[in-house]
DNA sequence: CTGTTAGCGCATTCAG
DNA sequence: CTGAATGCGCTAACAG
């Protein structure tokens, strides 16, 4: 506890410390934005014992309305509870701690109006940045913000008719890499599941990378939207892909699933469980992209993306702009890695 | 896009509508602040043009900065990781937003040194009040904010010495009920795995209640500490853990592994996949206190807590005190849900 | 019903 | 080297 804290209500402000050090406002002002050097000695012993006295701190919100800039940052994430989120934000967190802002999280849980909803929130506050992982917002949302002149960065996914900054995984690279693992372990049919594509990008671009890669190597295969959002169309999906399944078995082809994240993966792994049992993965093959803390321990073949770097370039590129930078829009696609683990492997099926 | 939105650069202020409105200031904030039927009609409709023509956002820096409140609050978390968390936070947020708050998410990876600047930082952005799910800081550091009138309400765990709210989940009669459905299924001896308990309030109050519950039921057990951070002692602790089972089964007495938390569940259930393969649960049966995604699909038994609850409860208790009430500090002590799967069933093992 | 005035806590000229 | 004065965007008295 600081000594005599006995002023138990209201915060020490610049005035108090002036006063108990007996001195002006502006010398405690330099003091805290070090410009040491510029104080007498015995001027900064006075000023430091009045903040350790007063447990003195510097109001952000004051400092930001004068300065132009209070170092916040916004990062709007679809879904918290898919662990590709948290891991980027890891990746953003130790940026912003890097260069000094402090990120302001929105989670809007997969509600696009929420999302609209923080956007303005974000900008109500005067972060000096934004960074975008978004479900649906539209461009003209943006778009607001962007002609504000606050910088954004996209995350995993582009939005139409917005050009900005963005990064994320390099889809196409992955995808393919994937079905050539599939293709060389030697399955004779894949079956892409994917959550409604159309209005996200990197969805789409997996989708078309998936066709465009098996038309390339002449393997057989098809694409299967699973809506997770929807019991009723995510069963009727699952019990498509049952069909299929049973149908290659029985042509003694052999097929492996490939799904474009994990939350897919995970449903499709609960359904194959309930449907055949424990040792499910007997029967049929699972990969997917996104290396969920699970896929270790089902043994689950998987793309890892570089999350953890995926979030620090955002920051990066961020940062950039807000000092100014100004150059055309890039676009960052970082390489995935293909965690190889028995569920995709020869013997195994 | 708004209409002939010039004004690319610096936000429009409060000052240019009601120049624009050919009014006052005073009025906009009228306006803002719904005080409406105080402004003849002809005025709100002037403003209401203003404010959109400009697109107009009112600066919550500055209005915080008069007013004295920003309706900020903190949110630290020592690990988004643990799914608990994230569920812990999306109460937090449906309940800030009911309430009209806006969460600053402080993500502390399990650094002590990170979250005591965090707590810092949220001092100098002038929070209204606190929540807190913290590995290691100190009474003293929250005492600083706590004294200078910031309240703050603990989850999860408690901190020696400090007094103040809190909410989690009610682990000793958790532990008992798992421990209870062990014995009915005829386990002979248990073992409990935790991460270091000493510090950790939640992780100690479980530990004490295992030993109780086992010592109450005349059931055979004991604990083993899992530090999670630690490979080398980790190791051990695994090996230790195999050597009760070896032992036991040459005995022929039946034993089940109990988790403290889903993260610890995680190393021990890879670890015996390491060991006995794939089917490893037929060689061990495990079980754990927090619900996590996996458990499903591993078929695990585990303690769902009401984490979504126990966030809502936590912004209800910090809006309490910072709408000024005064009253001794609450414990809120939530009830956990015992999920049985087939990992702890007897037939099973 | 409406506008004027005076700060909120701080950083920045500009003079000593 | 130091301090007094000014204003960031906004709200809250206080007058009209």
């Amino acid at each position: 506890m600081p000594k005599d804290n006995f002023s138990t209500e209201r915060r020490a402000t610049i005035t108090d410390v002036a006063r108990e050090a007996g001195t002006g406002k502006t010398s405690i002002s330099r003091y805290l934005n070090g410009e040491t050097g510029v104080l007498s000695t015995d001027l900064r012993e006075r000023i430091e014992e009045a903040i350790a006295k007063l447990d003195y701190r510097p109001n952000q919100m004051a400092r930001g309305l004068k300065r132009g800039r209070n170092r916040l940052i916004g990062m709007l994430l679809a879904d918290l509870t898919n662990p590709y989120s948290v891991e980027v934000l890891q990746g953003v967190e130790a940026a912003c701690h890097a260069f000094g802002y402090m990120p302001l999280i929105c989670h809007a849980a997969n509600e696009v109006d929420l999302e609209r909803r923080y956007l303005q929130l974000l900008s109500t506050y005067r972060v000096e940045g934004v960074i975008v992982n978004a479900l649906g917002v539209k461009e003209e949302t943006l778009e607001t913000l962007a002609s504000g002149g606050v910088p954004v960065v996209l995350v995993d996914r582009s939005i139409d008719g917005l050009v900005t900054d963005m990064v994320g995984l390099d889809n196409t690279a992955a995808v393919a890499a994937a079905i050539r693992h599939l293709d060389e372990q030697g399955f004779d049919e894949l079956v892409f599941v994917v959550q409604p594509f159309t209005h996200v990008s990197s969805r789409r671009v997996r989708e078309t990378a998936f066709r465009d890669t098996i038309g390339a190597l002449g393997v057989s295969g098809a694409t299967v939207v699973l809506d997770l959002d929807d019991d009723k169309l995510a069963a009727e999906a699952l019990a498509g892909i049952d069909t299929r399944i049973g149908e290659n078995r029985q042509r003694n082809r052999r097929i492996a699933l490939f799904a474009a994240n994990a939350p897919v993966a995970l449903r499709v792994a609960l359904h194959m469980k309930e449907r055949h049992g424990a040792a499910w993965q007997r029967h049929v093959a699972l990969m997917c992209i996104d290396d969920s803390e699970w896929a270790e321990l089902a043994g689950m073949t998987t793309v890892r993306q570089p999350t953890y770097t995926i979030g620090e370039r955002a920051v990066e590129f961020l940062h950039e702009r807000i000092e100014g930078a100004v150059m055309a829009p890039r676009e960052c696609l970082l390489p995935g890695e293909l965690v190889v683990r028995t569920s995709t492997l020869a013997g195994n099926i």
